[in-house]
RNA sequence: GCGCCCAUAGCUCAACGGAUAGAGUACUAGUCUUCGGAACUAGUGAUGGGGGUUCGAAUCCCUCUGGGCGCACCA
């Protein structure tokens, strides 16, 4: 990548052993790139500037509020306009686990924020290099079963109703179902509305499996024969928490770790992201503990937790939750706002910003969504490229500002690409899309491409530009409309 | 009581510890019959309070205020 090798030059310019960092400054005048390294060595920047000009790669350089400015060659960008849109590919395992919802009632809608995340996200490290399995943990073999097998009872009159027992109208249409029968249906319902949301999965691992392999039973034997665990009041400890009840019944922390076992010593997983709502946020450190007890080293493991989802409706919140019965099934979103808008939607936030989500005004806001500004992009280019008659051809030169924008701006998405695949920042390439849009649409602005007599190069501009707001919209599982 | 997250423009959100805090929306004033106006240009408008660290803080640390969410032999 251009921005690898720019570092690697001013390394060598530096001389010293400092990480160096390249920005995209937020003002063309500061130059291409930037860097703050002057800041961090002792020396003149000058110094560094003027071995910097020496570069083949660089046209100009200059030292501004002691940042280092970097303004590329012309034809080293149109060199790197024509670089594939791929990365490296890497030689590491990733499981992502997302959604993973109890199959004890509908998808809801804060569900859907980590399912659209966890997606995008898969997507991302794919294109990024990495081999990618995205995971759905079913509980079916738990606690949470059996209640939902007695609320269906309560339903039909069968035994008293109790605080804790599911509610909703959902409910009504499963009497007569055992409890497990209930987990099934629900789980094809939950599949249904995710397929509808665009969200994959290529593994929907159950728990009930877990148990029948003794993976539980594996780790408690290992633990024992680390000398980890201790009995105390009838029951087995790890530490504070407790695997085993008094009663022989084990805890969903021992299950979890059992998962955990499966996911990086049976499947040998390099690295594992789990995606979770805010009220795990008190599991981390129990879980991180837990697999550092297995021997497994917790840097493999990466939590993301997802902030809330509130649902607000005439200016207040309505809790939402399965066991009241009060909540927004996914399926209702989608009905609302469609696709694309709800995927959009939640994908350009990042991920710990607390939402509001005001249902009342979701089909208003729909309409004035920033989705379809990076659409309409998308349909004026595919305008061009299908009313032009010419092919695209070489680009030879930028004749304007607006040009080599755009150009600067596509070599920016393999940059982006690398950088989330290490932050993890999806939101960041939902900006992306839309600064792109922005800078076609400055292009489209200053440049008329058909009957120019550069048609054939501006075309090859053009059919870049849709290249790469193509792929980004594929990643975030947004359509790419010709026409709208 | 202990812990996690959040507070930025009227509203919804951005900003690897960097330069003059950006967008959208709303509001105001314009462009304009284009390669598709679901567009473009300009203007108004913001870092909750107080300390500290740093060449540099919305960002890191402490504290206060105000929200959200957790702290089980539930899952």
């Amino acid at each position: 990548m251009l921005r690898d090798e720019l570092i690697k030059e001013i390394s060598k310019a530096v001389g010293a052993d400092v990480d160096i960092k390249l920005a995209e400054p937020e003002r063309s005048e500061n130059g291409d790139y930037s860097t703050n390294v002057a800041f961090r060595v002792a020396g003149d920047p000058e110094a560094i500037a003027a071995e910097l000009r020496k570069s083949k790669l660089i046209k100009d350089v200059e030292v501004k509020n002691k940042f280092i400015n970097i303004f590329l060659k012309d034809d080293v960008l149109i060199k790197e306009l024509g670089r594939e849109l791929k990365c490296e590919k890497k030689n590491k395992k990733i499981n992502v686990e997302f959604v993973s919802a109890n199959p004890t009632g509908p998808l809801t809608m804060a569900n859907g924020r980590g399912g659209f995340y966890g997606d995008a996200l898969s997507n991302i490290l794919e294109k990024a290099g990495y081999s990618v399995t995205r995971e759905y943990y079913i509980n079916d073999a738990g606690n949470q079963v059996r209640l939902l097998g007695e609320s269906i009872q309560a339903a039909e009159g069968k035994i008293p109703d109790q605080e804790n027992y599911y509610k909703g109208e959902y409910i009504k249409g499963l009497i007569g179902k055992s409890g497990k029968e209930a987990v099934e249906i629900l789980l094809g319902r939950i599949k249904e509305s995710l397929e509808k949301s665009g969200i994959k999965f290529n593994v929907w691992f159950s728990e009930g499996g877990l148990r029948e392999k003794k993976e539980p039973e594996k780790v408690l034997k290992f633990l024992e024969e680390k000398k980890l665990i201790e009995k105390k009041d009838g029951a087995v400890w790890l530490g504070d928490a407790v695997l085993v009840k008094s009663d022989g019944e084990y805890t969903y922390f021992l299950v979890d770790l059992a998962y955990h076992w499966d996911k990086f010593i049976e499947r040998k997983f390099d690295l594992g992201v789990n995606i979770l709502g805010p009220d795990h946020h008190g599991y981390v450190e129990r879980i991180r503990k837990g697999i550092e007890a297995l021997g497994i080293e917790p840097e493999r493991l990466r939590i993301i937790i997802m902030q809330l989802v509130r649902l607000i409706s005439k200016g207040k919140e309505v809790k939402m939750s399965k066991r009241t019965g009060q909540f927004v099934t996914m399926d209702e979103l989608l009905e609302q706002v469609g696709v694309d808008v709800a995927r959009w939607f939640f994908l350009e936030r990042s991920p710990n910003t607390h939402m509001d989500f005001d249902l009342d005004l979701a089909k208003e806001k729909s309409e004035k969504n920033p989705v379809y500004y990076v659409q309409y992009a998308h349909t004026r280019i595919a305008g061009i490229l299908n009313k032009s008659d010419a092919k695209p051809g070489t680009l030879t030169k930028f004749s304007n500002f607006a040009e080599r924008s755009l150009a600067l701006k596509i070599l920016r998405f393999l940059e982006l690409l690398e950088d989330i695949s290490k932050d993890y920042q999806v939101h960041r390439l939902t900006t992306y899309a839309y600064e792109l849009a922005q800078t076609f649409s400055a292009f489209y602005r200053d440049v008329k491409v058909i009957g120019s007599d550069r048609e054939a190069e501006l075309l090859y501009l053009v059919s870049k530009t849709k290249e790469t707001l193509a792929t980004v919209l594929k990643l975030l599982d947004i359509s790419q409309p010709e026409k709208m």
